[in-house]
DNA sequence: AAATCCATTTTTGTCGACATAACAAATTTG
DNA sequence: CAAATTTGTTATGTCGACAAAAATGGATTT
């Protein structure tokens, strides 16, 4: 019997909301692709985390390996290699010879992953306003109306265009390392701010304020002003995602 | 032709050294097997860590699946599983369609290690000084004996001791994410520090002088002395790992 | 009624083989 | 003779099946 809360595989394989090109983007980071196609794991995984970000798999459903291949049509080793790359991004949890779950958040580990995301910012901003200030300006700059009509649109559209811009920001930097661990955690957390900012619309709000004030200090080229104004979108997120880990879940429709 | 420079897999699955067992307690890390013996995948990963550490397998060099398979008597599909596992601890970089090879580091990638580090020892060590200090204090205690010993014993006792304690300490944390991450990051740097150790012995007796400064640190409860320690020890960890990094490979005899 | 034990079933771990893309060398072509 | 193409080889991606371990459910015992 199907455990997995999936009525076909279509609903994994062609999903039409804008959370998947997201996801795509995030996990394929660093691939280059000499013309052609990705691996087949590489489409079931950013399928499945594109379920879990839109909390069709709900954290701690267990993902049978057999299930999932039935179900998108591919065979066992192609879903293990899929639900390596979940792990990698901590999307699952794997326990050795008791199969992989859908990963899920307590408070604490939403406080640590927010305490490491702070001071990793700081090092990401602190270096790109000395060294690509301009470039910075330019690309927030670029996604400030988009994100403006956003929030005023439907649904998640605010949600991906601000997790697009912080997405951008990060490949702005040549600290591969830095740049690496901020995307993983934008990631993990990109759900429950899904989750978030759809049970509290005004913050969504809040978030915009954010972002132009942010945009302003780059433009002042005032570093503490823009550490600043990253340090409050942080702490804004955090309360977000901590509201979504503590309210009952959710499904989407 | 074989291109892995191992003349039997011997060398791989019975090494004799130390570093193997501080390997297999950083892969094995948040695994609990309920009697019963790991995976042979997770054996082999560990195995081709301590080949990695010990500088037998050279930074870039290839690690083709089937080779890899014929040496150490496993299926194609274990190596890979392997390698998955090194490849998330960061000690092998995969490409897809491409296969592996043994990550190598440069100057800047080392300079961002440890930037990253810093910043996580910020937090690591705020929190166990405000929560179980004690427990710091006793711990490091444990350990400067066996650490003063093996600072005037041979070859790579010291760094292994070393490792031991950073590893012990991470484990303190209640703080996963910190303590996940940190001890990645501490594996990676192994294999530098071993090199950078071993071409300067005098760095040794630095190291050890900054280990008994935290402690002395600790013992006071004066926070901001043990992090000035800590900054002082990793600085003197990046100097090693640089000049290793620049310093032309030397294999392991 | 609760806990324990055992057989069944489910699920992961491992294997060998085939298909296909990347790589390198030899060939052809301009 | 240089560049592009073709061909042959190597290595990875994917598949299906078997074996071993873990979860499940029911019968038995305390």
């Amino acid at each position: 019997m199907s455990v997995l809360p999936l009525r076909d595989s279509r609903s994994l394989l062609e999903p039409r909301d804008p959370f998947v090109p997201a996801v795509e983007q995030t996990l394929a980071r660093g691939h280059e692709w000499s013309r052609t196609a990705p691996p087949a794991a590489e489409r079931i995984a950013i399928a499945l985390a594109g379920a879990i970000v839109r909390d069709e798999l709900p954290p701690g459903q267990r993902l049978p390996e057999q299930e999932i291949s039935a179900a998108l049509g591919v065979s066992r080793a192609t879903t293990r290699e899929a639900l390596r790359i979940l792990e990698r991004e901590c999307l699952v949890n794997v326990q050795p010879r008791r199969g992989c779950a859908v990963a899920q958040l307590d408070e604490a580990e939403v406080m640590e992953i927010y305490m490491v995301r702070s001071a990793l910012h700081e090092i990401l901003f602190t270096q790109l306003m000395d060294e690509k200030r301009a470039e910075l300006e330019s690309l927030v700059a670029q996604h400030l109306a988009p994100l403006d009509e956003a929030a005023h649109g439907p649904g998640d559209a605010y949600v991906v265009r601000s997790y697009l811009l912080n997405l951008a920001i990060i490949d702005l930097s040549n600290n591969r390392l830095v740049a690496d661990l901020l995307t993983s955690i934008a990631l993990r957390t990109l759900r429950h701010l899904r989750r978030g900012h759809a049970a509290h619309p005004e913050s969504i709000m809040r978030s915009l304020h954010s972002w132009r004030a942010i945009h302003r200090a780059v433009m002042l080229g005032d570093v503490e002003r823009v550490l600043a104004g990253v340090r409050e979108r942080t702490q804004e997120a955090r309360a977000v995602s901590l509201d979504a880990v503590r309210a009952p879940r959710q499904l989407a429709a």
